[in-house]
RNA sequence: GGGUUGUUAGCUCAGCUGGUAGAGCAGCGGACUCUUAAUCCGUAGGUCGACAGUUCGAAUCUGUCACAGCCCA
C-alpha cells in the first residue's frame, strides 16, 4: 500500500440486507471463531456426480457413502423441517438435504438463517431424492463465510455488461458461462504450450519492461524507475529479445505473456493483452503457416473436441486448409472482377480508387502500403474462413525478411478469422546491415511525425552481427483466438479484469 | 473522437401524452419433512446516475456532465 492510495473509505452502499447480514455476523463472532478454517472439503460436487450419478438409490443407501464438500450456497429452500440447498464449488452443485433428524434441532434452527452466498461446509451421506438427484443427506453442516452481501437475482444472475466486467467475480459466481469462457481460455493457453513443448520448444520470460520499446508499431507506456533514474516502457511485443534467445542458441523459443499497448479500448482491444510469440532456427514462413494450422486445429481439438466453431452467427471450419492469398490475389478473389491488374499495380490508380472509396492511407506509401490499405477497407472483413494474406510490402514489415525474387515485399503472412487479425508471421529479418537501414527508416517516419514507428535498437543490431540463423517467428493474439473458440464478441470478455474507466 | 441506446430497491425489470414510485427474486416474520427459480400469507426496503433549466408540480420534458452497451473512425 502506498500512502497515495485512498481505498479506505469506507463502502457508501449499505443497506437493510448488509446491516441484517452483519448483524448476523456480530452473533457469530459472538459464538466463537466465525471465520473458522478447519474444515476438511474431500469431495467436488462435479466429481460425486461423476461416480454416483449413474447409481439407483437403493445403492447409495445400502453402503453408506460419506462424503464432506464445501461451496457458496446459491439455492435455498426451507420447508419446515426439512429443507433443502444447493451449494457450489469450483466442479459444479450439489444439492443438501438438511433435517434435524439427520443433523440436529439447532442445526437446523441455524441454517433456516444462513443466507444465498454464504460459504458451508457439509459432512453427510449420499442418497437419491424422489426425481433422482444425487443429494447429500446432511449430518453436520457448518458456516465458514458470511456473505455480507446480496447476490445478484437467482435466476438471471448478472446481466449488466458493466457490472460483469468490474465485479467478475460476481459474473463468476452466478454465470456458468462466463466460468466456461475462462476455463477454456485456461485450457487453450495449456493446450498451445504442450503443442510447443511437444515440439521441443523453450518456454522463456523476457522483460515486460524495456529501455527501448520494439518488435510492433504501437505507441507504448511509460514509466520511470527511480534508482536508475531512467524512462523505461512496458513492453509492446517481445519480438527482439526472443530473437536475440535465438542468436545465443535457443533455437525454439516461445513466450506467452502480456503486450501493453497505449491505444484506445474497443470490443477488439484492451490495452494490455496476451501474446504468443514463438521463433523457430532454420525455418521460414511456409513452415510457420502449416504449424499454425496444426495448431489451431490440435488446440480446439482438445478443448472443444472438434474443429468447426460457431462465433457469432458463422461457421468457422478450422479443419479445412486455411487460404493463401497475396493482398492482390485477395482483394481481386472477394470483388470479381471489380479491380484489374493494371490498377492494382499503378500508383496513381490505387490512390484514386482509395480517394473515390474515401479511404485511409498514408500519400507517400508505395504501390504496395496502397495496396495493403486498400485491402483494409475492402476485404479485411470479407475474411471469415482462416485465410492467410502473405507478402506483405517491406515498408511496412520492418523486421521481415525481403523476398529473394521481389525485395519490395516480405516473407510475412497475417492470418485473418471473422475479418479480425489473429496472427502475424514471417521469416526474420536476419541481415544486420539490412535491418540497421530498416530501423533509420523508422527514425525518419517517427521524425516526421509517426508516433507509432520504430526506434532504432542498437544492441538489436549488434545481436544480428553476431549471426542469427535462418528463422521464423510468429505473433498470435491468445485473446482474439478466444474470442473465436468462446463464441465471445467483445475481447472484455475473454479478459477477466478488462481495462474501465473509474467508476 | 463521432453517432446511437441505456442508467429506477441488493439483483432482474415495469412505470402511457408531466400529478412527488411498482412487481418478481433476495431480506425480515409466519405455515409447510422430497424441494428444483419450491409454494402460500404478512412485512420492510428507493435523493428514480449527477447537476442545472422549463413548470404550480419532473423518474417522465430540455440542456450539460459521468459511466456503460452497440455501431462507425
Amino acid at each position: 500500500m502506498t500512502d497515495e492510495t485512498q481505498n479506505t473509505i469506507a463502502p457508501q452502499d449499505e443497506n437493510q440486507i448488509i446491516a441484517e447480514r452483519r448483524e448476523k455476523l456480530k452473533k457469530l463472532r459472538e459464538q466463537g471463531v466465525a471465520f473458522p478454517n478447519d474444515f476438511k472439503r474431500c469431495d467436488m460436487a462435479g466429481e460425486l456426480h461423476a461416480a454416483h450419478d449413474g447409481k439407483e438409490n437403493d445403492a447409495l443407501e445400502g453402503s453408506p457413502i460419506h462424503v464432506s464438500v464445501a461451496g457458496r450456497m446459491m439455492l435455498k429452500r426451507v420447508m419446515g423441517k426439512a429443507c433443502f440447498a444447493t451449494i457450489q464449488d469450483m466442479s459444479g452443485r450439489i444439492q443438501l438435504f438438511i433435517t434435524a433428524d439427520g443433523t440436529s434441532a439447532e442445526t437446523l434452527e441455524a441454517f433456516k438463517h444462513y443466507d444465498l452466498g454464504d460459504i458451508l461446509g457439509a459432512n453427510g451421506t449420499l442418497f437419491k431424492t424422489k426425481t433422482g438427484e444425487l443429494t447429500l443427506r446432511v449430518t453436520e453442516l457448518r458456516m465458514l463465510t458470511k456473505s455480507l452481501r446480496p447476490l445478484p437475482e437467482k435466476f438471471h444472475g448478472l446481466t449488466d455488461q458493466e457490472q460483469k466486467y468490474r465485479q467478475r467475480y460476481l459474473d463468476l459466481i452466478t454465470n456458468e458461462e462466463s466460468r466456461k469462457v475462462f476455463t477454456v481460455r485456461s485450457q487453450v493457453i495449456q493446450a498451445i504450450r504442450s503443442f510447443l513443448v511437444g515440439r521441443g520448444y523453450l518456454e522463456v520470460e523476457t522483460p515486460m519492461m524495456h529501455p527501448i520499446p520494439g518488435g510492433a508499431s504501437a505507441r507504448p507506456f511509460s514509466t520511470h524507475h527511480n534508482a536508475l533514474d531512467m524512462e523505461l516502457y512496458l513492453r509492446i511485443a517481445p519480438e527482439l529479445y526472443l530473437k536475440r534467445l535465438v542468436v545465443g542458441g535457443f533455437e525454439k523459443v516461445f513466450e506467452i505473456n502480456r503486450n501493453f499497448r497505449n491505444e484506445g479500448l474497443s470490443t477488439r482491444h484492451n490495452p494490455e493483452f496476451t501474446m504468443i510469440e514463438f521463433y523457430e532456427a532454420y525455418r521460414d514462413y511456409k513452415y510457420l503457416m502449416d504449424l499454425t494450422e496444426e495448431m489451431f486445429r490440435e488446440t480446439a481439438k482438445s478443448v472443444l473436441g472438434h474443429t468447426v466453431v460457431q462465433y457469432q452467427g458463422h461457421t468457422i471450419n478450422l479443419g479445412l486448409p486455411f487460404d493463401r492469398l497475396t493482398i492482390v490475389e485477395s482483394i481481386q478473389k472477394y470483388h470479381p472482377g471489380k479491380f484489374s491488374d493494371e490498377q492494382l499495380h499503378d500508383r496513381k490508380a490505387l490512390i484514386d480508387t482509395l480517394k473515390s472509396l474515401n479511404a485511409a492511407y498514408k500519400p507517400t506509401d508505395g504501390v504496395g502500403g496502397l495496396q495493403l490499405s486498400l485491402f483494409e477497407e475492402t476485404t479485411e472483413q470479407l475474411l471469415i474462413q482462416p485465410t492467410f494474406i502473405i507478402d506483405y510490402p517491406a515498408e511496412v514489415s520492418p523486421l521481415a525478411r525481403r523476398s529473394d525474387s521481389n525485395p519490395g515485399i516480405t516473407e510475412r503472412f497475417e492470418l485473418f478469422v471473422v475479418g479480425r487479425e489473429l496472427a502475424n508471421g514471417f521469416s526474420e529479418l536476419n541481415d544486420a546491415e539490412d535491418q540497421a537501414e530498416r530501423f533509420m527508416e523508422q527514425v525518419h517516419q517517427k521524425e516526421a511525425g509517426d508516433a507509432e514507428a520504430m526506434h532504432y535498437d542498437a544492441d538489436y543490431i549488434r545481436s544480428l552481427e553476431f549471426g542469427l540463423p535462418p528463422t521464423a517467428g510468429e505473433g498470435i493474439g491468445i485473446d482474439r483466438l478466444i474470442m473465436l473458440l468462446t463464441d465471445s464478441p467483445s475481447i472484455r470478455d475473454v479478459i477477466l479484469f478488462p481495462q474501465m474507466r473509474p467508476e
